[in-house]
DNA sequence: GCAAGGATATCG
DNA sequence: GATATCCTTGCA
């Protein structure tokens, strides 16, 4: 179990950052589907990234998870991680895979998915998990609401990460939104 | 600052 | 079929 403390919207076929942009095709049919399922794609060959379709079938959109805090099963996660290093280092040196497991040993448990490619890697999930129903309350992957105590949170809005052209005024809109100063945000301390 | 890495969308 | 690109990450 984790919580989410960062996110991203893609909205809309008119969104020139989503994958919906040229339409539907194979990989992001779900995102024309109905609201709640889960869509993962692989990015860069090496990482998962995990996203949640919000608007009704027809409208294609989703937000991107970008970073959780751990709170249980920290030690699987950490498993996780390492397995995924491991398999990504296939065709590489084993020596490599054997160090970033180490590094990945020592990491405080809050950093362990401080990023959209290492939340799809903490949980053990790859493209095959997309379309599965993250609000059915049985579901091996699924959403909770967060305890009420924690309805109340500082959010901070700022431009989505990693998209080319950020200049244009449709890709500067502040998207991306994260808990204030949460350690478990992505990206350098200052950011968070 | 950039390499790793594989699927995808678009072009020929 | 070839190829430029990609909602990333960690190390040089």
């Amino acid at each position: 179990m984790a919580r989410i403390v960062e996110l991203e919207a893609y909205i809309g076929r008119d969104d020139r950052a989503s994958h919906a942009r040229f339409g539907e095709t194979a990989r992001n049919r779900v995102m024309f589907g109905s609201p709640g399922l889960a869509y993962v794609y692989l990015v860069y060959g090496m990482y998962d990234c995990l996203n949640v379709v919000t608007e009704p079938e027809g409208s294609p959109a989703a937000l991107l998870v970008r970073a959780v805090q751990p709170l249980e099963g920290v030690a699987l996660m950490r498993s996780d991680r390492i397995a995924q290093a491991a398999s990504r280092h296939r065709a590489r040196a084993a020596e490599r895979a054997a160090t970033e497991a180490e590094r990945i040993r020592r990491l405080p448990a809050d950093r362990l998915a401080s990023g959209p490619g290492l939340v799809a890697a903490a949980f053990g999930l790859d493209t095959g998990w997309t379309g599965i129903d993250l609000c059915d309350p049985v579901a091996p992957l699924r959403l909770e609401p967060a305890p009420t105590d924690e309805a109340r949170v500082a959010i901070l809005a700022t431009p989505r990460i990693g998209i080319p052209g950020a200049g244009q005024p449709w890709i500067a809109l502040p998207w991306r939104l994260s808990l204030v100063g949460h350690p478990s945000v992505s990206g350098p301390i200052a950011t968070r």
